[in-house]
DNA sequence: CTTGGTCGTGGTAGCGATAACACAGTTCCG
DNA sequence: CGGAACTGTGTTATCGCTACCACGACCAAG
């Protein structure tokens, strides 16, 4: 094996081209004027001895890293995992570096990864939040003079960037679709309110049973994480009902999935015995099996223009205020709510 | 809105709690003794100010930056997603960051990736290569001693710690599935050799048909790139053949979805008119509609070994020999071969 | 022939942290 | 009771790079 090689620096490649570390450093930027002769020379020094100019010395001095960072709960939710994509993508034309971290929804996995991210001094964080009780955190990175932009996700008195998918209207929209298809009893498998999306969406569910004129019964409203396993037992509690619902909202697709688990343990089907409709597509899922109706949301697009207001306010230092971007969502009807899909 | 405020240094703790900037240090990290209260006064002046240590300037002069990087083909692919997944929670648990790279299965970006991550000083690079063709990459990783370990993928002539799954055997047990069931002619539907998992399930394919005592085909191997799009125009062809495959192997999840739409398509199903089976499963789409045979691969295993491995080398420094790690994959009998399904 | 540009380049001083050593005061033990 | 060992802390010198200023060479203009 070749012995760990000493890093090459900036005072190598000088030495070894005849100039200063000042010139090579001309030469690394491009900046200001060097004699073409010299620039050649500086050239084929860096390429002969591998030099890779260090981000961190760099970083010290220009007190800026050129990186950027993605926080999300949870990378394998297929949603997400289209918001890095389209992050990661703006990021890298741009010139930048992305962390990606995941706080698997906690608290305090977020306030850790936020102070990683401040000792990294990265320029910049795109940030779906765990709930409103991220505010702190969020608090620090302003104390902090970093620029964030909230995607998916607002959180409750923080004025900021943010793109989201419109949570109400689509929310609305599912629940009058099973309305119209006479369903009269409809439940809401939902997390905690202090999630933006699942309040919004709660709000949705409520306008349009309002629209209805359907009296609210908070019995229908089941509260679990998030995740497929709360959308099993969410449900069965919902089934166990005296008086159990024809219809459910999942608020999201990993709810969903749980809960069609939870309605075939019973013997029961989908959408036979009980209608479904959630938000956010499974992409490969209903390419194998469209099943779920759901509202689409962009999520990928939510992942870029996240990142490009990010980069508007670092590269531009905009001091203007908080600009927010509702993208609607997609309403595509398939079988799982039980109308005669196309 | 309040102004940037000047980030606050080890120098501004120091003042603040009447001692030097070395005490502060020691503070920190907990290093050597220090008088118990000092060291409470210097705690409160860190708290007061909202000072964060600078991993940038520790980083420089330490010659360490506690960062890995994470280097995938696709992170919108479930299987890489999964990788993801488990690397990201290894190394935050072991206290490093973890940067995610997207190549998009491209040797440029993965060129360009790879001197970022060097300039960023990374410890160490966790990788699925793009193919062989990566080798130069690695190569160049290696002349600057940043240690890297192979996840999913090995690379022709480049030693290194790695795990993947027995891609060979897999292959063979899939194809072995197919003959069982009475095929004769299976078509495979593979991206190119040159990435090592597409050789090693070819070779798993031509094990199984030569274990069979059946002659290879050329004709029922079909190239295409290993997304959905490639895996339908490859089954769309194999079906035109004057003597089209009455089973077809998959390379891989999404090649296998693409497959079945160019069934659907032809207004054929699967497995009625040919029969289906790949490797990786799709999580989600499985636990809605277990419908594709398939090698389940332990796709979280392997990135939370391949971090693993790799913080043994770089915490360690083990000089010793290259280690394999080969994970046996899963098989998971569904309806998509036609057998008659559990 | 001085003055005042423009070039091309180098010197010096940090960025924010820590390694390595130094040093004063205390404790210990033969 | 004096030197060794230990405690707690400060000083200095970088880490690799770039901002900022300086400087010699050259040339045109006054």
């Amino acid at each position: 094996m070749v012995p760990t090689p000493a890093t090459v620096t900036i005072k190598d490649v000088a030495r070894r081209a005849g100039v200063s570390a000042m010139t090579v450093s001309r030469v690394i930027n491009g900046s200001a004027r060097v004699n073409p002769e010299t620039k050649r020379r500086v050239e084929d020094s860096i390429a002969e001895l591998g030099y890779v100019p260090s981000r961190l010395a760099r970083g010290l001095i220009r007190q800026k890293t050129g990186t950027l960072a993605l926080i999300v709960p949870d990378v394998a939710n297929p949603f997400f995992t289209l918001i890095v994509r389209g992050a990661e993508d703006v990021a890298r034309r741009a010139g930048y570096r992305m962390i990606l971290c995941d706080t698997r929804a906690d608290l305090a996995i977020e306030r850790e990864v936020i102070e990683e991210m401040i000792a990294h001094r990265v320029e910049g964080i795109a940030i779906a939040p765990v709930s409103d009780r991220s505010r702190p955190h969020l608090e620090r990175l302003r104390s902090f003079g970093i620029h964030f932009v909230l995607v998916d996700r607002t959180v409750e008195g923080v004025e900021q960037d943010v793109v989201h998918g419109d949570n109400t209207a689509g929310a609305r929209r599912l629940v009058r679709h099973l309305l119209d298809l006479g369903h009269r009893r409809i439940g809401f498998i939902v997390e905690s309110d202090e999630v933006s999306t699942a309040r919004d969406r709660h709000q949705g569910y409520r306008e349009a049973l309002q629209d209805a004129g359907l009296k609210f019964d908070p019995a229908l409203i089941a509260r679990a994480p998030a995740v497929p396993e709360g959308g099993l037992q969410a449900m069965r509690r919902l089934l166990e009902l005296d008086d159990p619902p024809t219809a459910v909202f999942a608020v999201n697709n990993l709810v969903a999935l749980g809960a069609i688990e939870a309605v075939r343990a019973l013997g029961l089907e989908v959408p036979d015995d009980v209608a479904l409709v959630c938000f956010d597509d499974i992409e490969h899922a209903s390419r194998l099996y469209p099943f779920l109706t759901v509202m689409a949301q962009p999520a990928e697009t939510l992942g870029t223009i996240g990142t490009q207001l990010l980069l508007d306010r670092i590269e531009r230092r905009a001091t203007d205020q908080a600009r927010v971007v509702v993208l609607p969502a997609q309403f595509l009807l398939r079988r799982s709510s039980g109308a005669a899909a196309a």
